[in-house]
DNA sequence: TGTACATCAGTGAACGCGCGTTCACTGATGTAC
DNA sequence: TGTACATCAGTGAACGCGCGTTCACTGATGTAC
């Protein structure tokens, strides 16, 4: 039964290796940067030998930019099931925040990974983050300007808007995580970082829809 | 002549010493992280023992919470006496981009440290970024409150919009830091930079302005 | 002003340690017939 | 199904290297009289 429908027991043992070696690098990443973090260090914690890491990434740096894929996936995807949505504002910005503060509870390394690397000393990193978030506006874009309150604007205002509303998500995304290693169970400040979000997208909101009057 | 008008030689040459091994880790903190430098790069760049390091800071996370102080000190006085301006809202957000854009020209080093370690691998540090930024947010926070448009505004809703702000301050230095060191004297990319920045406060004043309309 | 003693910024040798990378290897999995 | 050979994920020893920190030191600066 040499079908191709099973990936072969090594192929299969060779991503579990693979996936382990990111998932304990996430881990060691909570705690330090991924320019001081050790490759001897990751293998140890997953437990090979050291000689195993080259068998999946050239370095660190490869590493790095596959977390930043498999951090970013998941949230993308997400967000953009929320911004297909057909609703009001304030509904559309409720759900906004409530997908991110979902998204930092279930994920949080992979979220103090983005916000840590985005400016970290790994070059090839950053690009991976930048790229990630330029596609993210990109789409964020698309689906601002369908929507009637953007008619009359041009492309580059619209653009200008989505990165506004991207940067927003990142930072909140990095407030809840502030909050979440501050105290344990700190309910109140945690819902108090929600708020806070929510309103400065409604500003932003009514920024938006007043932006002509206030222009032209 | 043990007047306490001069410092003594031997303090200042201290001074001197502390200095250069600061300017040093600024430096080499260009194209890396607080986390993955080390003690004796310094010492080395600076030209003494690495012993000498001791006599200076306990450690590295000392001399970064030492640059913190010596990075945003300058920025802080500047955008304080743009608050302080009585002009109107236009007037008020060109001054600010251009400040900013300054000091990111004069201090690209410093914008850097900021910008990478604000979510860095070292607590100490991290800690008194946000610090700072708190601080900062505080300032903003006052001048906001004293201006016409925010009457009938709620200290916390104040507070909100100074955040706000802050953020996006910083996040156009990092947008002009990524311009400028992406290319050498594209021009073209940095006033797109301004011109965008203008406009996303801009956008953010016009919210301000039409928040109660739109919240009562 | 001169002398005797105290201070302390910077030195240099020494230490043990963990690092990244190389290399030839092993043995289970895969493939051809 | 069985056999003979190829592949290749993971091994383990070995390497040279730079690291942070300790310690007793030196000699210029500071201070008391």
């Amino acid at each position: 039964m040499s079908h191709s429908e099973t990936v072969g027991v090594r192929q299969a043992q060779k991503q579990r290796t693979r996936q382990a070696l990111l998932d304990a690098a996430l881990g060691l990443l909570e705690e330090q940067s991924l320019s001081s973090m050790g490759l001897r260090e990751v293998t140890r914690a997953v437990g090979v030998a050291p000689t195993a890491f080259y068998r999946h990434f050239r370095d660190l740096g490869e590493l790095g930019v596959a977390l930043v894929q498999e951090s970013l996936a998941s949230l993308h995807a997400t967000v953009r099931a929320v911004l297909a949505e057909q609703a009001g504002a304030e509904e559309r910005i409720d759900h906004t925040v409530a997908v991110v503060e979902r998204y930092v509870r279930e994920h949080p390394a992979h979220v103090r990974f983005i916000a840590r690397e985005r400016h970290g000393g790994v070059r090839a990193v950053r690009q991976a983050i930048a790229g990630e978030l330029d596609r993210f506006a990109t789409e964020v874009a698309a689906a601002l300007k369908v929507q009637p309150v953007s008619v009359g604007w041009s492309d580059e205002d619209v653009r200008m808007l989505a990165e506004l509303y991207v940067d927003r998500l990142v930072m909140t995304a990095s407030a809840f995580l502030d909050v979440s290693d501050g105290e344990g169970e700190d309910s109140e400040r945690w819902r108090a970082v929600a708020r806070t979000a929510r309103r400065q997208l409604r500003l932003i909101s009514v920024g938006r829809r007043h932006w002509h009057d206030a222009v032209s």
